[in-house]
DNA sequence: CAAAAGCGGTGCATTTTTTGCACCACCCTT
DNA sequence: AAGGGTGGTGCAAAAAATGCACCGCTTTTG
């Protein structure tokens, strides 16, 4: 959309905090983007810059602007994927802001099965900490936020959540295997491997142990997803994740996952949803609708 | 703003119906119109307008588009509103429209005492009927929206209400005027003021006289609230207005208000409030305070 | 039934706007 | 004091938008 190039002018130049180095990845010259800069906020008849001797900086009237400028953007790839939409062909680009518990097997799943259907949709999924997916959100970075154990949800705008409980995964010949139900202090007798404390888990179970007065043992402490997959552990380690990560084939791999008694460590909540007062493409809506449908059946 | 002057052409073929007819009000060349639009539809991919002999009209697509370019259209009005607050200027239009009722001598001493203390504050006031209010906010045509006895409020967003009981007004000399209530029957004897059935009040009063079995005689029947107030009435004619609009110096025009019985007559309801979703200007917004305060105050 | 009038669309010359280049004044770091 | 960074500006070149004249078409009019 030509016409909103002013408006993707002013976006960069907030970002890169600089006119010549928003120039540079505009692929304009600066003295260009500085007339329109000030051609802009002559119509306006503010500054939307203060100039810094080694830059410039939003003032109140350009973060007032910016904010309509990011509203405008989105809603006009609304506008554009609901009119696709009209001709039959299901297009656009779902972003997703989710935390990283939820970027599992079942996330990615599911973007493959809905990918299988509408081939033209493509997908933007970023890892967000769970203060983070809202200002995701608040910041149109994404369109649809997932989170696990949200720290706040004042402009969120949840439209489904659902209760996931802590799993300890295992060797099938670990002593714990046979267990219904585990007691936190159980675990904490065997290396542990942990994630993050940012992680939404592992904030669980450092309360929880806080609580219980538990000392947990990590071995092994990452913040990736894929580390742990590859990570051909020992058999008397432990691992923990939420329900919705235990894959079906688990057992083929050797491995169980027995749940912890609620009572030690508390289930937590999955929240999905986007940004409060926004409408979202149609490619987002439809996916957001098999997502919470495929939840709902599944952990429900 | 210069950049959202597509926006413009786009919304003002759709409302002249032809590319001819709004390249006129334009004060542009047709084909210079054309070219912009058939630019406009290049850029999106589909059509906007459906061709027809006669000219164009707006397809899906193009209803889809309009829709959001009228959002944008007014957000960028409250950007620039709230801008202008910014810098202590209070600057910027209110855009009211009202149901008939409500345009009388309550509205127009809020308007002046507003003015009063923000002259830099334009005002347009638009008489709708009940059922288009709602659709001059839809529209966008208008920010604020006041009704008495609203037909619908799918898309209203209520942020003050209060009862509005009906009053019966005559001269002073009246054999009613010394009564403290009127029932329906009494005023039926009477030669009888009317405004048309599409006002509240009236609607009002027809239904509960079906309902009651009375049968009104109206002498007179306008839709102008300024003939009613520049008629020289005979002193046995009755006529009748809401509680807002009857002005403090009533006596000294040697008249008189009496209430209508409530169970012959039920309390009306005047909303105030703004379309859903919408942030509405700061000049707009702070009149409403005012407006809902001062109502909330006299009438609460 | 033919002429006239209205419609959207297009090629071309003209006008307006935007851009790039070179350069200025300024501030901070070195 | 020098060097590298910043935003801003005059001027010529490039690009985009516009107006004019005209086309093909359909509906309306005489």
């Amino acid at each position: 959309m030509r016409h909103l190039l002013p408006y993707k002018y002013v976006e960069e130049i907030a970002k890169a905090g600089s006119i010549r180095k928003a120039a540079e990845t505009l692929a304009i010259t600066p003295s260009a983007l500085n007339r329109r800069l000030l051609s802009i906020e002559d119509e306006l008849g503010v500054q939307i810059f203060e100039r810094l001797p080694v830059g410039v900086r939003l003032n109140t009237a350009g973060e007032i602007l910016l904010e309509h400028i990011r509203n405008q953007m989105s809603d006009m790839a609304r506008v554009q994927s609901q009119i696709a939409d009209l001709s039959g062909q299901r297009r656009g680009n779902v972003s997703i802001a989710a935390s990283p518990e939820l970027l599992g097997s079942f996330l990615a799943g599911e973007v493959r099965k809905y990918q299988a259907e509408f081939p033209g949709v493509t997908f933007k999924v970023q890892q967000k900490f769970r203060g983070d997916v809202e200002k995701a959100l608040i910041e149109h970075d994404a369109d649809i936020g997932i989170v696990y154990e949200p720290m706040k949800l004042a402009d969120f705008q949840t439209l489904f959540n659902i209760v996931q409980p802590v799993y300890c995964i295992m060797d099938k010949n670990h002593p714990l295997a046979k267990k219904k139900a585990l007691r936190l202090y159980e675990c904490a007798e065997f290396p542990l491997i942990l994630t993050e404390k940012s992680w939404g888990v592992r904030n669980l179970l450092e309360q929880s142990a806080i609580r219980l007065g538990i000392n947990l043992r990590a071995v092994i402490q990452t913040d990736s997803r894929g580390f742990l997959i590859n990570y051909e552990r020992e058999t008397d380690q432990l691992s923990f994740d939420i329900q919705v990560n235990i894959p079906d084939n688990l057992d083929k791999r050797g491995m169980v996952a027995v749940p912890i008694n609620t009572l030690d460590v508390p289930e937590g909540f999955v929240f999905i949803g986007h940004l409060k007062g926004r409408t979202i493409p149609v490619a987002s809506a439809r996916f957001l609708e098999q997502l919470t449908t495929e939840m709902a059946g599944r952990f429900g």
